[in-house]
DNA sequence: GCAGTATGCAAGCAAGCACACGCATACAAG
DNA sequence: CTTGTATGCGTGTGCTTGCTTGCATACTGC
């Protein structure tokens, strides 16, 4: 990837996170990336593959991967505070906003499964700690996939609520979220 | 309102709800109402203003309002119970859709506010039930602002989820995710 | 029967869109 | 010095966009 081609695809995705697909126009991105429009098409097939190689792209995506979860302490507390820093240190507003910005028709079927895999990683891998923790005897049986759903849910709805509205929702930030909502889903799981 | 109107705004709004309001083009809003293009211009000043009378109206709003939890019964399940309930029957897959059309640069000043509504009207309802909860010496002292935040968050993030992904994400039914999420919540409020 | 209103239809407009082409220029490798 | 490659620039094309206009036709209430 030469260093023009980058340019046009990071001025792209941000311009998608910023208007979304639709409204960004190849023109937009030129006079973003510093580059005459017709380059463009000189180094991509079409708008639409700017973007694909974007979201390919590891510096555009937000790497909640299974492997960050390797270092569990196997305490309740830590590990959960753990989960959900990892997920919001990663999935920044920027990143929230361009997974709404490629929600466009056109890419939807090529971009969804990509977007859906952050998601999927959280999710499977806390489910799977549940289930550990309560082989390991140190949480009472209970219905973990609902309920690493619920803390996801928690963590994915905060970081989505801040990122569309900032603090006029609320002025609760992150760490005092995380501190709150840590306590209570560990007494709901002890019991 | 006449009928011809109501059948465009109509057609504008799952339009929008299906592809953003940029894709949304005034051909195919004409072609879903079955009415002519012009006829769109004669009863709306712009394309933007048919989305804006269709935001106004009660048919294309969530109607989250305060006065839905008027009843409740002080019992901090049932309760919960019911403000999720409440948040979910309204707030359909269609309506989260809508408010994500919604977000075009051209028109998100206008809409912003009236889409931070429905989450404003449950947070400020559900933090003040917590405080009175209190006050009746019904639960324990905590962060309310935080905590009313992460059963919200948690009802947001469901919501919105199973919207954007259907069951291809998680099979948990909202049922049993409430059910479960509540039994977790209230045990972690009384502590 | 007649005025007023609502709508369809066809044509068109200026602007903007993604994208293409030919040509000039710069630079680097051989 | 030549050749290949990357890029800018201007122009252009075919299409779509939101939106307008003039005219015909239907229906409605008086």
């Amino acid at each position: 990837m030469d260093e023009t081609s980058q340019r046009i695809i990071d001025a792209t995705m941000m311009l998608v996170r910023d208007k979304g697909y639709v409204a960004t126009t190849t023109k937009a991105i030129a006079k973003a990336a510093g580059v005459n429009e017709c380059t463009l098409f000189r180094k991509f097939k079409n708008k639409k593959d700017i973007v694909l190689q974007g979201v390919n792209q590891a510096e555009w995506r937000a790497n909640v991967t299974p492997e960050i979860f390797e270092n569990v302490q196997w305490d309740l507390q830590a590990d959960i505070e753990m989960f959900m820093r990892a997920y919001m240190d990663r999935m920044t507003p920027d990143f929230v906003n361009l997974s709404i910005g490629l929600r466009a028709p056109q890419l939807y079927e090529e971009t969804s499964s990509l977007i859906m895999k952050v998601p999927q990683a959280f999710l499977a891998s806390f489910t799977e700690y549940l289930n550990k923790m309560f082989e390991m005897g140190k949480i009472p049986k209970a219905d973990f996939d609902a309920l690493a759903l619920t803390v996801f849910s928690s963590t994915f709805g905060y970081t989505f609520l801040k990122a569309s509205f900032g603090n006029e929702l609320s002025k609760v930030e992150k760490d005092e979220y995380i501190k709150s909502s840590v306590q209570m889903f560990i007494k709901g799981l002890e019991q």
